[in-house]
This record gives C-alpha cells, structure tokens and sequence, in this order.
RNA sequence: GGGCCCGUGGGGUAGCUUGGUAUCCUUCCAGCUUGGGGUGCUGGUAACCCGAGUUCAAAUCUCGGCGGGCCCA
C-alpha cells in the first residue's frame, strides 16, 4: 500500500515536512523565513479550532475584542522585564513612505502592551471587575532559529484571553478556570498534556508565575501548546489599571493571561498522522465524511444520485459531508482524501445500489465495515466517537509510556523515557546540573506533588518537588 | 549562539568534480480509454533562487545576499 516517501517512524521531521505540503495545509514557498501560507484545508481546520476555543471563551463569560496590530515603543516600554524578554524579536515599524515616524512602532509579539492603557481606561470600578476578554490574531516575532511549519514561526496566529481582577485570590480563581477550559479544550482534540509549573528563570517575561501545558511530540520532544500567567499586579503598577473598591479606596487590578497557537495543529498533525496523511478528530476536520461514487459504464447515473441523496441526508443531520465527483478513479481518491485526514469514507458502487447499504472506511484504524442505509446516522455518529476515543488512547498511552519518575540522574540516563520526573531541592543550579547531565530542558514542576522524604537528585538534600526535564521544541 | 548540507519546470530529480545541446519520474492541460486502493495510450504547457565577478562562453567556478534542511549549545 502506498504511502508518504518519508516514514514517521523512521525520520519524524522528514515526514512532518512532507506531510504539512501533502496535506494541503500550507505552503512553505513564501520567500519570508518562518512565514508560511495558509492553504484552504489547513486554515478551515485551523478555524474550527478557533471555533472550539470560542465556545469554551464564551461559556465561561469571556468577550471577544480585537486590538490593533501596532504599538507605540513608549507604551511597550513601560513594564522593564516584558521588553527585556521581548526586545530582541521585534518587528519595527520607522517609516511612513519616506518620511522617518516621530514615534517608532512595533508589531505585537504579545499584546499586553496594547491592551493594558485601555484597560486602564476601561476599569473605574469593582463593578468593572472582573474583565474577561480574548483576542484571535496574528502576533510577530523575529525568530533567529529554526522556523517549522505550525511549530516554530515568525508570524503566529495566536489566541489570547486577558483578565482582571479585583485581587490576586480573584486572579487564581481564573487560573483554575483556564485550567478546566484547557484541559476540556485538548480532550476534545484528543491531546493528552501535561501542566508544568515553569521555574522562575524561564516564566513569561512580566509575569509573576507561569504554566505550561505540554504534550510530547513522536520525535520524543515535547512542544508547549499554550500556556497560563499571573501577573499578580506587575503590569497593573506600570500601566496604572486601579479601581475603586466598595470603600473608596483605589487598589490595583490583578491580572491574568491565557495564550495558544497553531502549534495545536502541529501537535495533531503530527500525534494522530500516519504514513499515509494527517488524521484529524471529527470535531475539526472540515469534511467529516466524503462520498466515493464507485462507477462503472452503464450505472453513473444510479450511483451518483444515491451518493448525493446520502449526501443530502448527512448534511440534514448536521454533519459535514461532501461527494467527490472527479473523473479520476476511486483508488487515487482515497489516497487524496486520506493525506487530507478526513475521518470517514462512504463507498457507494451499484453492490451497495442493489443491497441499500454503503461501505463506511475509518480514516484512524482503515478499518471497513457494510453498514444498511438506514442505520447510516446513528452508526457514522458512533464511528465519530470511536475514532476520538481511540485517537486519545493511543496518544495518551504513548505519551504515559514515555514518562519516567526516577530517583537519581543515573536511573534517567538508563531509560527510554521521553520526558523525566525527578527529586529537586529547588535551587536552579541543581535543576541545569541535570539539564546539562542528561542533556534535557526543564519542563517546570508538576503543580501537586507529594514528594515525601526524597533527596534532590542533583545535591542530594531535601527535595522539595520533582522538576520535569525532556528535549524541547 | 556554533557547525554542516542544500537551492534545476508546480513537486521530486540527473547534469556540477572536468564550463559549451538541461535528463527522467510525477503533476497540470486536451482527447480517447478506464473505474471496488494511484487505469492505459497519444499529444501539449512548463525550470537552472537573486546579484556581482572570472570567461569567448556559467546550472556548473568565486564572492555576497535571500531561502530551505539537519546537528550541537
């Protein structure tokens, strides 16, 4: 059976490479490093995904808003540690035609300094309190490394919910709720994480503590997918957002942030795809189910209006379908239609005519199976919920698989672990000791530990916590 | 941040060492044929990343830029 040149199995990133152009999910010929086209089936995926993180925005009471894409330097510059963190990857704004701006501008790498002035003006009073809003847009960031498609770019499509509050109890109530959003979020696209807590000299530029979710990647890297920051009031103080409690008195606001990007599409891409195309979950994929009209001469008419009455019925029934009436044969569709990932296959033929049944082909496990006409919703309804369920499975195991909690570097050296879990005292230099040992990031810590009487794996005195090491994106 | 490799029709490639006519596969277009896992035949469109240099002559040699990929930190 044919399939991609590059296996997955055998050189992940030759076959990610591969796969993303096959896929129709972009086109990597822009002549701009790290900028990537979006193609027609990959930005309709990308949007469903959007549409998933609106629903989950909006039953929690969040608002949509969108900000500009400019920013004076003076406003960026008021938090000191956000533009140390930032500076070096921003995009400069100088000239209008000819003529050199009085005031230079930069393109968002995060928008916080877009939207913290307004905020100040936004927020009078704790009746304001708390504001929940989200922004779906295009950061930038002038990466200096290695760009890859999804995973690595200079232009990001990214998401971002900003909140303020009334305190900082008020603030981690809200990290909670991101925490719920994010975790029913990634289950319906069948993304097994994990949370991390990041250690303090690689939190997010600004803020006061930060998390992380990280799924692992086949490559046996991890890719972080979104993150969670409290700033507590450290952007508050330098962008002045105060409100006026029911005493009278003005206190500052507490604030939070939750961001992702079209590294989601990368992990899926590259978590549920196989070597014969992308693999999508039901809930994303553009086409849930495509029609395959098995003709031969004599019988074209008959089976392309049962292809498209069925058509028809599964449209009615809300679910997307979509019947290929090219002229090629049916052999070449279904590899087409396989590179795009599309969850089920319906074959009809003049068999299926004569016996009122279709042939219904699962994307994730190629198994086939005869179903009757009549039983035809409720079973690609199932199939639907199979196919997420065995999606998850097989991620969730495979990445279960890969974590190692070991008691000294020695043990994580020995294993085939991807991702390590070991004692840590806290201190940063044990945490790069190990870093540098087993040639491994840190990951954070995981936020509930009970790690009872062990000893840091580094210097050996009283571990606090497990810090989490593994190879990084 | 450091090292290495690469850039030829839409995609994949041969040619580059030793300078002179650009190869094959695929895609695409037209027609016929075929149709339950990439149908076959005929015809057609289409390329040397950009710039400078060396030379009678550059895809080929030199330098620079842009872009792509891999590895290490």
């Amino acid at each position: 059976m044919p399939e991609t040149k590059v296996k997955k199995e055998e050189d992940f990133h030759e076959w990610y490479n591969e796969i993303v152009e096959l896929a129709d999910l972009c086109d990597k010929r822009y002549p701009i490093k790290g900028m990537n086209v979006w193609k027609p089936h990959g930005w309709r995926i990308m949007q469903n995904i959007d549409n998933l993180i609106r629903e989950e925005m909006f039953s929690t009471n969040h608002k949509e808003v969108y900000f500009p894409l400019l920013i004076p330097e003076s406003l960026f510059k008021k938090e000191e540690e956000h533009i140390e963190g930032f500076f070096q990857e921003v995009f400069w704004v100088t000239h209008a035609g000819d003529n050199e701006l009085e005031e230079r501008w930069l393109l968002r790498p995060t928008s916080e300094t877009a939207m913290y002035p307004i905020f100040a003006l936004w927020i009078r009073s704790h009746s304001d309190l708390p504001l929940k809003i989200f922004q779906i847009v295009n950061t930038f960031r002038y990466e200096t490394k290695q760009t890859r498609a999804f995973i690595r770019v200079r232009e990001i499509h990214f998401f971002e919910a900003h909140t303020a509050h009334v305190d900082f109890e008020d603030a981690e109530r809200q990290i909670e709720e991101y925490k719920e959003i994010a975790s029913r979020f990634f289950r319906k696209l069948c993304i097994p994480f994990i949370f991390n807590k990041r250690p303090e000299w690689d939190k997010f530029a600004g803020a006061y503590y930060t998390i992380s979710m990280d799924a692992l990647m086949p490559s046996g890297r991890t890719l972080q997918l979104g993150s969670i920051h409290q700033y507590r009031d450290n952007f508050a103080r330098p962008y002045n957002i105060k409100y006026e409690d029911v005493n009278g008195e003005h206190k500052y606001c507490h604030q939070t942030t939750y961001g992702m990007s079209e590294r989601i599409l990368g992990a899926i891409v590259g978590i549920h795809g196989d070597n014969r195309g992308i693999v999508l979950p039901p809930v994303i994929s553009p086409i849930k189910v495509v029609i395959i009209p098995i003709i031969f001469k004599g019988k074209e008419r008959e089976v392309l209006e049962k292809c498209r009455e069925i058509n028809d019925r599964l449209k009615e029934a809300g679910i997307e379908s979509h019947v290929d009436e090219r002229e090629d044969t049916p052999g070449s569709k279904f590899y087409d239609w396989e590179l795009k990932g599309v969850p089920l296959r319906i074959e009809i033929g003049p068999k299926e005519l004569e016996k009122r049944t279709v042939v219904i082909a699962r994307r994730d496990t190629g198994e086939r199976v005869e179903v009757s006409e009549d039983n035809l919703l409720d079973e690609v309804r199932r199939l639907f919920d199979l196919i997420s369920e065995n999606l998850y499975r097989r991620a969730e195991e495979f990445m279960k698989n890969h974590i190692a909690t070991v008691d000294t570097i020695e043990e994580a050296k020995n294993s085939r672990a991807y991702i390590f879990e070991l004692p840590w005292c806290g201190e940063k230099d044990c945490a790069l000791r190990m870093e540098e040992e087993l040639d491994l990031k840190t990951l954070g810590e995981p936020l509930h530990v009970d790690i009872g009487d062990k000893r840091c794996a580094a210097c050996g005195g009283r571990a606090k916590t497990f810090v989490r090491l593994a190879k990084t994106y």
